[in-house]
DNA sequence: CCGAACTGCGAAACCGGTTTCGCACCGCAA
DNA sequence: TTGCGGTGCGAAACCGGTTTCGCAGTTCGG
């Protein structure tokens, strides 16, 4: 962003109005009014003029007045749990930018969704600012949220958050595609001895990567090295649980780890083995957590991203799509090639 | 999020509108409307009268038509230069979420604030909404951004970029106190020889960051363990550099290190060659990389937090606070204690 | 040649608040 | 009693668009 100064006109004391529009053209208030939005029974000859005239004066409608009239604010609402989080972040910058490119502001409220009353009143003052629709970005699909699809007129869409209400729009990462991911990249790598790290049997995410990952492995006629092994989805654990693994004796060539904090952890433990990374193992993690490696030589590991930040756009540009189809969306994982594999 | 309902009316087909209020309190339209807004010359009896009837009614002022007719929007314009980058978005978090505290929608514009056309293009479209301030949000004060101040009538704060006009109001985290912070928490836990390892030298933040470090040392009675390594900000170099810091002899009791990456380069290169941490050498980081760790055990550094959502927080009161201070606004860091200090 | 249908345009209502300003009424001092 | 300032309230203007509907003029078919 080198210093530089935009060659462009003071904001004028008195912006231009259409009634000055329409007095210069010669026309009524009505007529420019349809000239310029595109209404029938209008002569093309009278509609050029009142156009010409307008970009002449750099005509700009007063977006409040015209909010107004239309009884729309050009504005979502955006209800979050936790927007500060690691997860929902992305979503939320994903449907921030989604709609700032739709021309629409965003009003958002990060409301603990347990507590009813929070919730309450971030309805009613998203009500009275006539919101043209909503968004609830949650915390992942691990609990329900519950649903506030019945309290607006206006559309309602889920995002990263698997509301109680079946006919509710949602958008969730593909947790299963993700393991199916990642275990196809392996096996097309020509791993056939593949075990799996993961964070703890309780996580919905845990149990879907996992399915994805034996589908894929069934696909290719292969079977697991070695049990799933469960725990948290630190690099401890993973630096712990690929020693035990080692240590075992079993014969792996790859490993699929949960999350990268997992893989990162099961990199150390095979630098400090000597095992050389991808020639005797590969690795492949879960989430990007090394994000956008602007320089080189930082990214360490191949991972799947959850794309949260493309879900996020999704469901914003959902709110405002006049087709929604009710049901769960999954949003594509993608691969991110790292030196791991 | 358990799933549940909130007990809420539904939205009635016709909101309550003031003149409704008025008619039911027999009074009249302005009288009704000074009586909600605090307007004076009008009775204490009238004012309850209304108040309550607006109550009962459960009355919410329609916010476009108030917006109109007071020609303020309540929502401000942000302009990111790539918000989804990893430094960008806490502080695009944290503006969002502070001006939806303030009941101010947010409308975004990401651009490539190198490109004039596009800028002038959101301007443009910022000034068409009739928007309440502005909200720059650069990608650290590595390059100037350029002033946009002069083409809006609202206020204008630059959050997390550094403008090249000097009298613009601008929010910039404190690299400086960084490397006094993690110094000072070193000498204070009793290190005596301190080392460096940084970034590259053409950067603002690792000259800052250094130059806090040197103060706080000087101000201990301490001499810096061997000069600064400059680099890159990556895990690679951590490590390879300190194994170059061990290998040359040096006595060292604590590394401050540029960022996180490093940090955990740093670690890597300890446990490999059995050196305890933090009782042989402590190790501090800056960007609270490991973010949020909501799982214990996840952490593994200490760290520098630059606060940037606390700066997007900041930044975004600022616009819409009635004394803005010209200049510069430093946030204060904070010291994110992990195991290995 | 006449009536119906269609075309192009404008007067006016409307969206729902805020704010100005004038009127009626009151108490109080001269 | 008169004059004056202050109080409480309401009629109406205003914000700047969109949209309805009616009128005049034209075309066209019978």
């Amino acid at each position: 962003m080198p210093s530089r100064r935009y060659a462009f006109g003071m904001p004028s004391n008195r912006s231009v109005r259409l009634s000055d529009i329409a007095a210069i053209a010669g026309v009524s208030l009505s007529t420019a009014s349809k000239a310029l939005n595109g209404g029938d029974r209008i002569s093309a000859e009278t509609r050029a003029r009142v156009r010409e005239v307008a970009e002449r004066l750099d005509f700009q409608p007063n977006a409040l007045a015209r909010s107004f009239a239309l009884g729309r604010s050009r504005t979502i609402g955006i209800l979050t749990y936790r927007a500060a989080s690691t997860f929902a972040g992305p979503v939320l910058i994903g449907a921030v930018l989604q709609l700032g490119e739709l021309q629409q502001a965003s009003l958002v409220f990060d409301e603990d969704l347990l507590v009813p009353r929070q919730v309450t009143d971030s309805i009613r003052a998203l009500q009275a600012r006539r919101i043209d629709g909503l968004l609830v970005v949650g915390d992942g699909h691990e609990r329900l949220s519950p649903s506030v699809t019945h309290h607006f007129g206006a559309p309602v869409t889920y995002a990263f958050a698997a509301s109680d209400h079946h006919e509710d729009v949602v958008y969730l990462p593909d947790n299963e595609g993700a393991g199916r991911l990642a275990t196809r990249h392996l096996v097309e790598g020509g791993r056939t001895r593949i075990a799996h790290i993961t964070g703890s049997r309780d996580s919905i995410a845990v149990r879907l990567r996992e399915r994805g990952m034996r589908t894929e492995l069934e696909a290719a006629g292969l079977t697991q090295a070695g049990e799933t092994r469960h725990g948290s989805w630190s690099h401890d654990w993973g630096a712990r649980a690929m020693s035990e693994l080692l240590d075992s004796g079993a014969e792996i060539d790859a490993i699929f780890c949960g999350n990268d904090h997992i893989g990162l952890g099961v990199l150390e433990v095979c630098a400090a083995r000597g095992l050389r990374v991808p020639a005797d193992i590969a690795v492949v993690g879960v989430d990007n957590w090394e994000g956008i490696v602007l320089d080189q030589g930082i990214r360490r590991l191949t991972t799947v991203d959850l794309e949260l930040q493309r879900l996020g756009r999704l469901a914003a540009a959902d709110v405002l799509s006049p087709e929604r189809a009710p049901g769960e969306h999954l949003v594509a994982p993608t691969l991110v090639l790292g030196p791991s594999s």
